[in-house]
DNA sequence: CGTTTTACAAGTCGGTCGTATTGCCATACC
DNA sequence: GGTATGGCAATACGACCGACTTGTAAAACG
């Protein structure tokens, strides 16, 4: 055998240069040819570490929600690390903001994810996919609603679940309308605390 | 001249079997040959009344639109037909029902829109149609909400333009949870209502 | 040292894409 | 009634696409 290669880093070398193609020309503009030559590799090269498209489509979506999740993760620990059990609207605040394309990194993940939801629009196998990730995104954010409650930080109308639903599909449309530059991302932020405002008492 | 034909009514039939496509195989998956088919016209008859790809997505695109826009203003001339003057939250709620996908219709064309609205995440052009349709509405959401306030319905701290966003973001983003089915469209619907009236004193 | 296995390059294949070309038929007009 | 013209079909073209096959060099192993 020729110099041994670690699998696992050139996959995830590929699955990068499929994200800056996916962020800027979508999903269907990233041939195996193109997604190659950003990799700066030769299409044969490429199809020597996936079987095919479709599971270099689908390591590069696994990657990218496994290194958005751990971003929010640190954002989570370095709040937590300051101070003594940061307040549950500090915390949602903070995931929210991880959730929006407040920088280069996250916009870039997050035009790729959209160019995989739209492909989960119409494939039955990447819905199920999609489908995965929110529930667990919802029950983290309803505990902390929970929280906010028992601690007397928010009404007890609230409906923690339905608090929930709510800011992740805010955060999701104030994305939409950032990444289409109707709105910057700064004011998209702005809109986020402004529903917390409401949400949690003075 | 063979037979005189109303060319709009071809583009406008065309269109619709675009979109039928464009709503289960996506934007990317909509051939030449597969409007044509799916319209039941040859490949030939299409390129007569398109002078190409782009002008029938563009075409495709406002027409779309205008319908959408018309059926909504339908919605809310239904409404002041019954009563009086409604009040700023029913028309409110009538608008984002009008924009979920809460009928087969409304979703197919929220499907399409879907397909645009990444093309111009990518595509300049697309970009500009996809920012003009955005402003209108804040305006007449914001218009709503400064109605509501003057009324006293709703509280005097409420800002309307900011409020307008908030609701447009909220109701794009249940749709995008709604079209993935990781919640229903009534649930979406529900969570509006929930929304508007934290919004609207009671 | 020879064999095997891995890493990679290059080319080929059938297929589909958007577009352009060509031609025929039917009709309206001079 | 010839002819110009709009409606439409058929086909071809060049550029890609993903998948596959083949060839080669190099390193590990017996």
């Amino acid at each position: 055998m020729p110099k041994r290669v670690d699998h696992e880093e050139r996959r995830r070398l590929i699955a990068e240069a499929l994200w800056r193609i996916a962020s800027s020309r979508g999903l269907e503009g990233a041939s195996l040819r193109d997604v190659a030559a950003e990799a700066g590799i030769s299409l044969g090269q490429l199809q020597h570490y996936f079987s095919g498209k479709d599971e270099m489509l689908v390591f590069a979506l696994e990657h990218i929600s496994t290194l958005a999740e751990a971003r929010i993760r640190d954002r989570l620990l370095a709040l937590s690390g300051a101070s003594t059990a940061p307040s549950p609207r500090t915390v949602l605040r903070e995931c929210a903001a991880g959730m929006l394309p407040l920088d280069d990194e996250s916009r870039t993940g997050l035009l790729v994810g959209i160019a995989y939801f739209v492909r989960a629009l119409s494939d039955e196998r990447m819905r199920r996919h999609a489908q995965e990730g929110q529930p667990k995104l919802r029950a983290f954010f309803a505990d902390q609603f929970r929280e906010a409650v028992a601690r007397g930080e928010a009404g007890s109308g609230l409906d923690p679940e339905l608090e929930a639903m709510l800011l992740i599909a805010l955060t999701d449309g104030l994305t939409s309308s950032a990444l289409l530059e109707v709105i910057t991302p700064e004011e998209a932020m702005g809109l986020v605390d402004r529903h917390l405002e409401r949400l949690f008492v003075r």
